[in-house]
DNA sequence: GTCTATAAAAAGATAGAC
DNA sequence: GTCTATCTTTTTATAGAC
């Protein structure tokens, strides 16, 4: 378990949602397509920050359901009129927590990859960083799940007004990935696949009530094993003569399903 | 909790809700165990299929949204506290319809099962009557999948509410795979493999704009055309001494997670 | 037993004053 | 920018007719 030590400093400031940033590198967390008035003076993206570290705060603690606009807006300590001029809608406050998660995956797995001494090392950062950065927010995390199905909803992971973050994702683990000698066609779908991996164990992570979500940290350190080793089994020239057409059999799959990056 | 030893008054306290707050507990859950109250009568039967087919017709229409129970009340032909007498929540009607998918899905497979001569076929016939059931109703399936990370709702996917409905459908794959030779541990674990990877297709389905989800028919031939290879592969003798050990260390993750099936 | 009619409450969202 | 007041939709719950 490499990346999970994370020192207590590190986790308050992923509880606190706000992150603290040093020294503006990024201009906001939440930058993201809502209608927010993008002439937010200083005080009003102090006022910003402030309603949204309340709502992740109530979202934590009761779950997105159970957090009303009311509470939110009583807890940031301001009128419910006030809250929706900065957030259009209770969604928008996740969508720009999921912003925030993307911001910071990338800058975490950018900071801490260069001790990796391996594949597997550095996919372990990759997702353990992920993890360690929703770790207190499972209820939250339902609402990202919500909508999942629902392709015309602007939160549904397969939607377009989630292709951002989508990309943003798959180029974290892309960038893990490295310059690790793989097949032209792993390498191609490789960050997907890895993608929709990191999906399905955080479904698991969302269900999993055992302390701090340790299953989930096993689950995945024995997934990575394996990935790991199914990478190497993918570069044996021994195995080749079988792998080759499953691999060009899949290729074709995955693009006529329209599931290949950078379609067009 | 048995469903089945439920008297009248409990089923109605239930139903309308009274009993339940006070317990704090989630009784209703027993509506998905027992999908069609044993009180009703026949005529009271009849107006509950009139309910629930008048809902599946609005939410294939519009949506699960924005059909409200006002609407499938009046579409039904009846107030809406009639409704309410039936279905004590607009989820529940999700939950029947599952139920009866469920049903059919088995009834399905066990007529055409004897058609296929071998193992590829019957896992066409497993997988496509699945999509065939539910073809005209991907904008009803967005409510199966909207509560699937919260484990705590009553139709989450992993939740102990549905374990029934997730057991039968397994047992259709259990059922498909037939006397199929294969190693203990695959045929173990090949139902639970087999139903995710229904649900990932289903995901997929949902999402699908394609005429008629050709896209999903097509991406479903190709993955089983995969997954027949790949019960090929992993009885093959010179295979083996790779595929043995990596067999026993996903078993080892499987089970470690929780997820093995009739557990305990 | 079955159903009608209605009320009350909750929560998301908005309008307009200041 | 912030507030108060209000709207709208939806669900829960219940009284009581037949």
């Amino acid at each position: 378990m490499s990346a999970t030590s994370r020192t207590k400093a590190e986790v308050t400031e992923v509880q606190t949602g706000v992150a603290v940033q040093a020294a503006g590198s990024q201009p906001s967390l939440v930058e993201h397509e809502s209608p927010v008035p993008a002439t937010l003076g200083k005080k009003g993206e102090m006022t910003r920050q402030q309603i949204l570290s309340a709502a992740l705060n109530l979202f934590r603690e009761r779950g997105f359901d159970a957090a009303t606009m009311r509470d939110i807006a009583e807890s940031a300590g301001m009128s419910l009129g006030a809250s929706y001029y900065y957030f259009p809608s209770k969604e928008s406050i996740v969508s720009a927590y999921y912003d925030y998660v993307q911001q910071e995956h990338k800058v975490r797995v950018e900071r801490e990859i260069s001790k990796a001494k391996n594949l597997r090392q550095r996919l372990g950062i990759a997702f353990h960083t992920k993890l360690d950065i929703i770790q207190n927010d499972r209820r939250l995390l339902v609402a990202l799940f919500r909508y999942g199905g629902d392709p015309h909803h602007p939160l549904s992971w397969f939607g377009p007004a989630t292709s951002r973050q989508r990309e943003l994702s798959m180029a974290v683990f892309a960038h893990a990935l490295g310059d690790q000698k793989l097949p032209k066609d792993v390498r191609y779908f490789a960050p997907l696949a890895l993608w929709a991996l990191h999906m399905g164990l955080i479904l698991y992570f969302v269900n999993d009530s055992s302390d701090e979500q340790r299953r989930t940290r096993r689950l995945l350190d024995g997934t990575l094993d394996l990935v790991t080793r199914a990478f190497d089994l993918a570069t044996a020239p021994v195995l080749q003569p079988i792998l080759r057409p499953i691999r060009k059999r899949v290729t074709e799959l995955l693009t006529d399903a329209g599931l290949a990056p950078n379609p067009g």
